[in-house]
DNA sequence: ATCTTAGTAAACAGAG
DNA sequence: TCTCTGTTTACTAAGA
């Protein structure tokens, strides 16, 4: 018990890079990594960089394949590998990383054979521009190149990060019209994909540069190759993974949706295709590559999903990010995410990603109790709903579980209750409403800084175009407005009300019935008497829903219990 | 600077 | 004895 705890304490120290790159790396059900995968000093293998070629170059060959309504999601898929790339040519730059001169042609080589020439000229007309534009930026003092012995297939892996994919305001990108001469390199450089509205894009960071070269400056000697960029690095490219993967869930639901509802889509599998067809390409090169067995491999070629849009930047909190050290202040209970919605709509990523929910104990526990039917838990089930729900609860175990125990204990709201099968836990609705913070006034900067992210402002933006561009009329339901503008709006303007907005809700299984008083399980044991509380929240206490994600636990010995349906909670 | 809240660690006790 | 459950205390950190 102590050793676990010590072995907890050390893997979650925030200079542990494990922490960050668990989800590459998680090799076994325990997620127990020690570090033996030679992944822990943040260093990007060269297969990593096939990876991320082959994916780059998967995205041009569906491209092809797609109509206009998938382009806007490709491109903004390009976009985050582009970013990637970004970052991974830092470290090549620097030495960190040192792709052999032959790695580089294989992937090509094997896609040469599976692209139609137009696809292979539309290719190697990135590459083309891609090394005008590294010779631009060579004479502006930026040596892109690290190996000079390296031609065109090294260059292909660097093909995305110089090349201008910004989206355009109708959605449009600029990758199908590339301008590549060396006279449009000002061009290429002032768009930088870190760059924007005069302030650096990298995530966490809004550094002000008046123009590019400073930017340029900021970004060697503020993102250059230490322990930080690369995990944050690392942590990008998984959220991208992550995102792809989200996409497709919601795309393969959509599908299920619409064929439900006898509604036609204007091209049928349109978000799946692609998903499919570059999954197939690098799926038995990213198992190699030490995707863990429990992670759905992300697909190669996806769009930008939708509910991490308005999740991104709650997921990407400084602690949750790296899935390491405690969180305050979560942003539930801050900013009043909806848990329920949250969770609902980005269920798989936590389950998949070793990503810390932003949610307090709590409130987790408190949904935990409440989404169940009867309302009521044992703490082991308590457990077991953690572990099913999130990967980064299948580890840590000590920690959070003690810690579960101890917010159980410790608040007044969760009510211990004897009845039959022993002792169960319930939520005592009042006082949960009772503990709860005043409202949130709204700091702009701080509500922007949620919304706004890694910049998944934008990319939501693009989704809706995207969306609305595919004439899916679905964009005005509920689900869907709630995942991405309509969420963002939530945040900025519910603050706490976010209860009382949300409590009229009905699950689909029709239980919205309110919070059950505590009183009404059975005889009851014990009341804790949680010391001093805040009573000046007077609002009317909202009746609560639930939502239930049931997720399977691999190598959880624990029950996996019933599907439950979703709804709102908070 | 102070207070509140949350997360973590740990000690301890009781029950099975 | 061991494990699980539950309680409590102490400490730290973040945010207001």
């Amino acid at each position: 018990m102590m050793v676990e705890s010590a072995t907890e304490t050390i893997r979650t120290t925030p200079s542990n890079q494990n922490g960050v790159s668990s989800l590459s790396s998680q090799s076994d059900g325990g997620g127990r990594e020690g570090g033996s995968n030679g992944d822990t000093n943040g260093e990007i293998s060269p297969v990593d960089l096939l990876h991320l070629q082959q994916q780059q170059v998967c995205v041009c060959m569906c491209q092809q394949q797609l109509g206009n309504k998938q382009l806007a999601f490709q491109q903004q898929l390009i976009q985050m590998q582009q970013l990637q790339q970004q970052h991974i040519l830092n470290l090549q730059r620097q030495g960190l990383v040192n792709l052999q001169p032959g790695q580089g042609a294989v992937p090509i080589q094997s896609l040469q054979q599976a692209m139609c020439p137009t696809d292979l000229q539309q290719l190697w007309k990135d590459v083309a521009g891609i090394q005008s534009t590294e010779e631009a930026m060579k004479h502006e003092g930026l040596d892109l190149t690290t190996n000079s012995s390296n031609t065109t297939s090294y260059s292909a892996s660097k093909v995305s990060p110089q090349i201008p994919h910004h989206p355009l305001p109708n959605g449009q990108n600029s990758v199908h019209t590339p301008k590549r001469d060396s006279s449009n390199h000002e061009e290429h450089t002032a768009s930088h994909p870190l760059y924007g509205h005069g302030e650096c894009k990298w995530p966490g960071c809004e550094a002000l540069c008046e123009d590019m070269g400073q930017f340029i400056k900021h970004l060697n000697s503020e993102h250059a190759l230490d322990d930080r960029s690369t995990a944050q690095c690392r942590v990008q490219m998984q959220v991208v993974q992550q995102l792809e993967i989200q996409l497709a869930k919601e795309s393969e639901r959509l599908q299920a949706m619409m064929t439900h509802l006898h509604m036609r889509p204007s091209e049928p599998k349109s978000f799946n295709q692609p998903l499919n067809l570059a999954s197939s390409v690098s799926l038995s090169k990213r198992e190699s590559e030490g995707f863990p067995e429990g992670l759905p491999h992300p697909p190669t070629s996806a769009a930008t999903p939708i509910t991490p849009m308005r999740q991104g930047p709650s997921v990407i909190s400084s602690s949750s990010l790296h899935g390491v050290g405690p969180i305050r202040r979560r942003n539930s209970d801050k900013f009043c995410t909806p848990i329920a919605s949250e969770l609902a709509q980005n269920c798989e990523f936590y389950k998949n990603a070793d990503v810390r929910p932003p949610f307090t104990y709590a409130s987790l526990i408190r949904h935990a109790i409440l989404e169940t039917p009867d309302r009521q838990l044992t703490l082991n089930e308590i457990y077991n709903w953690f572990t099913r729900m999130f990967a980064y609860f299948r580890r840590n175990t000590a920690t959070w579980k003690n810690a579960v125990r101890h917010n159980l204990s410790l608040h007044k709201c969760f009510v211990r209750v004897e009845n039959v099968k022993g002792a169960v836990w319930t939520v005592d609705e009042v006082e949960y409403q009772k503990r709860r913070p005043p409202k949130m006034t709204g700091s702009p900067t701080l509500v922007k800084n949620m919304i706004s992210g890694l910049g998944f402002g934008s990319l939501n933006a693009s989704y809706q175009a995207a969306l609305a561009e595919s004439s899916l009329g679905l964009l005005n339901s509920p689900t869907l407005m709630n995942n991405s503008t309509g969420a963002s709006l939530n945040m900025l303007h519910v603050g706490h009300d976010d209860v009382s907005s949300t409590v009229e809700q009905v699950n689909s299984n029709g239980s919205c019935s309110p919070g059950l008083s505590p009183q009404q399980y059975g005889h009851q044991v014990h009341v804790k008497e949680e010391p001093a509380e805040m009573e000046e929240d007077s609002r009317p206490v909202s009746l609560m829903a639930s939502v239930t994600q049931n997720l399977s636990m691999p190598g959880d010995e624990r029950d996996m219990d019933e599907e439950l349906p979703t709804e709102e909670l908070e």
